[in-house]
DNA sequence: AATCGTGTCAACCGCCGATCA
DNA sequence: CTGATCGGCGGTTGACACGAT
């Protein structure tokens, strides 16, 4: 058996750590490296659990991490995953090298959620899977070029995401979104490109695959207001 | 100068899936 | 297979900073 929780012992230390405990555990895992957060603890020396130790490395101890602002292309990246995964935020973490998922969080809470609130724009109540339906590609190509906002959509194969940013109009119902322009893609990860045309065939397939389906129940389609936030 | 309200963010809590003995 | 434990995650809390009154 493995040795009992840590988390159960009293007389831990809680609360906010000392510089001379940064010490000992950066010295630590300098020198052993990362195994057992409750054994590191220990050996150690610190009266924290493996909990803790842990979610002091992750969120501020480790070197890969980015102190200081955000950048527009970081929140710009957030705003777009968090539209697609939502409250995922270690999953949208991975997408913001430097940042932790706890950073992101609180960096959502405190600014960008209240940026989208405030957009004077109504949140459409649209599914996905009801645009696919009322597209013509051909009159994509050909229709206004004065489009007023940006959606951004994806398709995940199990380990990358894609997404797609097309023109809308602004004018919305519960049955139709209208797709007035192409304008270009957004690719999450190099040489996974996408046209236009597959990515609204693989959208409206997905609704035979349950974990698209899943996805795209979650999406908001709050990023349809991101680039005005930039604009 | 004191008080209050608000924003920020580090850290904790509790849940849950993965892993191990 | 089972139960205990670990680690990861999202939600929440609370201490602190700072500006307004």
């Amino acid at each position: 058996m493995r040795d009992p929780s840590c988390d159960s012992q009293s007389g831990l230390r809680k609360g906010f750590w000392s510089t001379e405990e940064d010490r000992k555990l950066v010295n630590y895992i300098r020198k052993y490296g990362i195994s057992n957060w409750c054994k590191m603890s220990l050996y150690a020396g610190l009266s924290r659990t493996g909990k803790s130790c842990r979610l002091r490395w992750m969120n501020y101890l480790n070197p890969n991490i980015i102190r200081g602002n955000f950048t527009n292309e970081e929140e710009k990246t957030i705003l777009q995953y968090h539209s697609i995964l939502g409250n995922r935020w270690s999953a949208i973490a991975r997408k913001v090298p430097g940042r932790s998922d706890n950073e992101i969080k609180n960096h959502w809470h405190t600014n960008l959620k209240k940026r989208i609130i405030t957009q004077d724009h109504p949140v459409p109540t649209i599914k996905p899977k009801e645009t696919t339906k009322s597209i013509d590609l051909h009159d994509v190509e050909s229709s206004v070029e004065t489009p007023t906002s940006h959606v951004f959509s994806s398709l995940s194969d199990g380990d990358t995401t894609s997404l797609c940013k097309l023109d809308i109009s602004s004018r919305y119902d519960h049955e139709q979104l209208e797709v007035e322009n192409e304008s270009d893609y957004h690719i999450s990860s190099p040489g996974t490109i996408l046209d236009i045309k597959s990515f609204w065939e693989q959208l409206y397939y997905a609704d035979e695959d349950l974990e698209l389906q899943n996805l795209f129940q979650d999406t908001s389609f709050d990023q349809i207001f991101i680039d005005n936030l930039y604009s």
